[in-house]
DNA sequence: GGCCTCTACTGAACCGTTACCGTCGCGGAC
DNA sequence: GTCCGCGACGGTAACGGTTCAGTAGAGGCC
């Protein structure tokens, strides 16, 4: 019996008799065969029907992250619907070993805010597959963005600060270099962070607290390189601890501005009345102990990306998409006391 | 040029000299060759480099429970501590649409909290590669089985509430059934159900109760389909309001159980003065709500999980781990109003 | 009966690798 | 001078499918 026959009997069951088809699979089923192999069928087809997707890093740190999440959420349900797989990528932390890059059997890629000079995101490139880049600018032609507009977001809510009448702000911000770094952070390590979402955050929010004069320079910024709520804590408790008369804490996630609540709360200094804090994400958890901060659609991100990736038709340009976000103010914002 | 001696410059430097390799990366530079094919080199290799995971449900239900993302860390962790990818096998929530699993290039399975007569599952283990089963017994031979012992741990916490005087108890649980049912559900129902684990959570606080003499059959167990707090929150609602005169609520999830406390908060319903209320899981968020559960060490069964296919020498015997819980006291039960 | 079409099935060519083994050239030992 | 060993590289055959271009036979039509 040919191995056409098999094959059809198994991919294309109208196109042989009812009882052949049945005789070739009760065949299979007594000689033990599994059907057809997964990864000869890819070879053959040119296609592996899943999606490569590259976490910032290490898997297990993505999960922790209420956006990262959300974003892996928004983009599952993208290829699901689409009836694609999703293979998460190991990428190992430190080490610069890209081979789970060239040895990843996918139709395409997502690549999730990594650090810009990542070789990792090189290995993608060179990939003969669509790519889509996510919180990243893409100098590189050919390759789909998508992600928010950061710095306008900041922006927006520097000015939101500014207005309630503050004027001595601290800052408490992510990682800026893949290096661990815990402890204020000069303009000059800002402006040379790894990290295009850090950076972006950081320029909008210089520009508001311009937009009243204020000076960047004299503008405390603590970095941490955890992204926990304990860390949030302890630049906190930095913040505060090297400058008693800051009026307003602006940080760069909610997750460090929920530990910036906590630290507030052991302290007794009440928010908002005698200190402002605010976010930046949007995450569940805001909402519930209303923390001022922006919002931006985590899960919509993914969904969009993993649109990108598989709907493209005969599309060539690479698009860039720019979803909105939306500032929340809440009640861990107001004036400064007089 | 012969094709090894490509082969042999990408993947064994060793064993060729080093100005042959250099000038053959170059060349495949120049022509724009990328590299060997995955796919291809997984078909020679017989390895894809990969694991599937088979998620419950909707892909993108699964990202919104702690309990599960906790788990997909866990095993995200093993993965990429052994180089290897995960992939996410998309499963169509309602249809019997098989293929996703027929296609997907992985070196194993994990399936993770599927209902019992899933055809997915039998899908699974048609294909011939080690299979990882969680959170499900498996008559079947030849696979792996990581969980922990639901109907003890449930044993355990109805002992800790009987125990505390409470006789008058209502219980909300997880779904049953693959379609949608909200509202109470029976005792034959409860044994009628796909899913084992809720199964198991049920008979181990039915043997609690049985040991002070509770009759299962009085006890009113209301069901909801949707995992959320919002699901919790109704379910309260229609429980209390069913039944007044309960001082305890018992839920097999710390989901649900929030919305319990959420209820009961909105009603003036003090927890745990009029109210006990206790969960399941030991998610985060129940501790900084003083939750009474029982704590499983979710990311643990991940990375077991993973271990557990990924490590298996020439091991042939299937294994059964059976991983520890905790039960939880904190300030949500307390003994009852006299 | 010859020609054509249609259905049901088959043969052979690829898909892009890697594993296995053979060959070739060279240096050193006897 | 011959033989052996070794390092470096090349040839060939799978790996397990799918696809495409057939072919055999049945049946319809003139």
């Amino acid at each position: 019996m040919s191995r056409t026959t098999i094959s059809n009997a198994y991919n294309r069951p109208d196109q042989l008799s009812p009882q052949l088809r049945q005789r070739v699979l009760e065949t299979a089923q007594r000689m033990g065969y599994p059907g057809p192999d997964p990864v000869a069928r890819s070879l053959r087809t040119r296609k592996a029907g899943a999606v490569g997707l590259l976490l910032t890093e290490a898997l297990s740190y993505a999960f922790r992250d209420p956006a990262a999440v959300g974003f892996l959420e928004g983009l599952a349900l993208a290829c699901e619907d689409a009836g694609q797989g999703l293979l998460l990528v190991p990428v190992s932390p430190e080490r610069t070993d890209v081979a789970a890059v060239h040895r990843a059997g996918v139709d395409g890629f997502v690549v999730y805010s990594m650090p810009d000079d990542d070789p990792h995101l090189g290995a993608v490139l060179q990939r003969p597959v669509p790519t889509v880049v996510c919180d990243q600018p893409s100098r590189i032609d050919d390759v789909d963005v998508v992600g928010i507009d950061d710095h306008a977001a900041m922006l927006g809510l520097a000015r939101h600060v500014c207005r309630l009448g503050h004027r001595r702000i601290g800052v408490i911000c992510m990682r800026l270099t893949k290096q661990r770094h815990d402890g204020f952070a000069s303009p000059q390590r800002q402006a040379g962070s790894h990290y295009h979402v850090q950076r972006s955050r950081l320029t909008g929010l210089q520009a508001g607290l311009a937009e009243v004069g204020l000076d960047w320079g004299r503008v405390p910024v603590v970095e941490r390189f955890d992204h926990t709520v304990a860390a949030g804590v302890s630049a906190a408790e930095a913040l505060l601890g090297g400058h008693p008369g800051l009026t307003a804490v602006v940080c760069t996630s909610d997750i460090l501005a929920l530990g910036a609540l906590q630290h507030a709360g052991r302290l007794g200094v009440r928010v908002p009345e005698d200190l402002t804090v605010t976010g930046f994400d949007g995450i569940t958890e805001s909402e519930r102990v209303g923390l001022t901060t922006v919002r931006q659609p985590v899960r919509e991100k993914g969904r969009v990306a993993g649109q990108l990736l598989l709907d493209r038709g005969e599309r060539v340009c690479p698009r860039t998409l720019t979803l909105p976000t939306e500032l929340q103010v809440r009640s861990s914002s107001a004036p400064p006391r007089v």
